[in-house]
DNA sequence: TAAACTGTACTAATACAATAGAACAGTTAA
DNA sequence: TTAACTGTTCTATTGTATTAGTACAGTTTA
């Protein structure tokens, strides 16, 4: 798991740190349970304030993605989204009306957006078979 | 087209007309060459000053998505995205992934992601096909 | 031309996000 | 206990986003 900061993105470097982790953690890249580096170690690794990394941790504790220990140090979790289904389908719904409203400026029509949809979470859900074989 | 200013969302007032506007296009609420509320009276009625929505109108511009010329007003275009279509398909491919790591962590199995994906674009279709129906 | 409308440009005030430094507190192991 | 590691809290600084006030410029129409 590598973290990467691009300061020519305009994204502040924290969020950079949240975003790669939420992904790498979706992708299979880290597991449940699996050790995060600690704040001051990437911190330094990255050159960057310990604070601005514990913001970023902060953020994804609050999202249900990471558990922090002071002493210990940090895990990701396996209990994600306490939220009903209702109301987790509904993020998702509101998540996608966004890709289509972008789909829309962008002339895409109905059949690549649905060929996308569906060839990009295979590329995931290979990722994450090819990462724990034995597993499923 | 009404737009509604939310102070509790914390998204900064000038993001939410662009998101809004942006939204009402791809919903067909409002189409190719219809006229936009002049930038005065559109503050006026927002009780917001004038530059703060010239400057969503201006960002709306640089995305291709309407024109302003001054002394006559603003209208939608209708050429949006003048990018080649690889181009295009990618920077959809990266909102998809947004929406695919979202939903991983949201616990939403792949039926479900498929479903909304579809039905979210049905719902789409069918309102711009309500708004022009002789059109379709 | 004059008035009333359009958008535009410039400047300044304010608020907030982002980052950093220093000191604090919990945990582990020698 | 002590040292070395963990995360946490507090405060201060910096930079930038956001908004607003004012003055300017283009277009239309009476």
């Amino acid at each position: 798991m590598r973290i990467e900061l691009n300061y020519k993105s305009g994204q502040s470097p924290y969020l950079q740190i949240v975003e790669q982790i939420k992904y790498a953690v979706a992708a299979g890249s880290i597991e449940s349970h699996d050790p995060l580096p600690s704040i001051r170690s990437l911190a330094q690794e990255l050159r960057i304030n310990h604070n601005t990394v514990a913001k970023a941790y902060t953020e994804l504790e609050r999202s249900g993605i990471i558990a922090t220990r002071a002493g210990k140090g940090c895990y990701v979790t396996d209990n994600h989204s306490p939220l009903k289904k209702s109301a987790r389908r509904q993020i998702l719904s509101d998540a996608v009306d966004g890709v289509i409203v972008e789909a829309f400026h962008l002339k895409i029509d109905h059949n690549t957006y649905l060929q996308v949809c569906e060839e990009r979470w295979s590329a995931f859900e290979k990722r994450r078979k090819e990462k724990r074989p034995t597993k499923n």
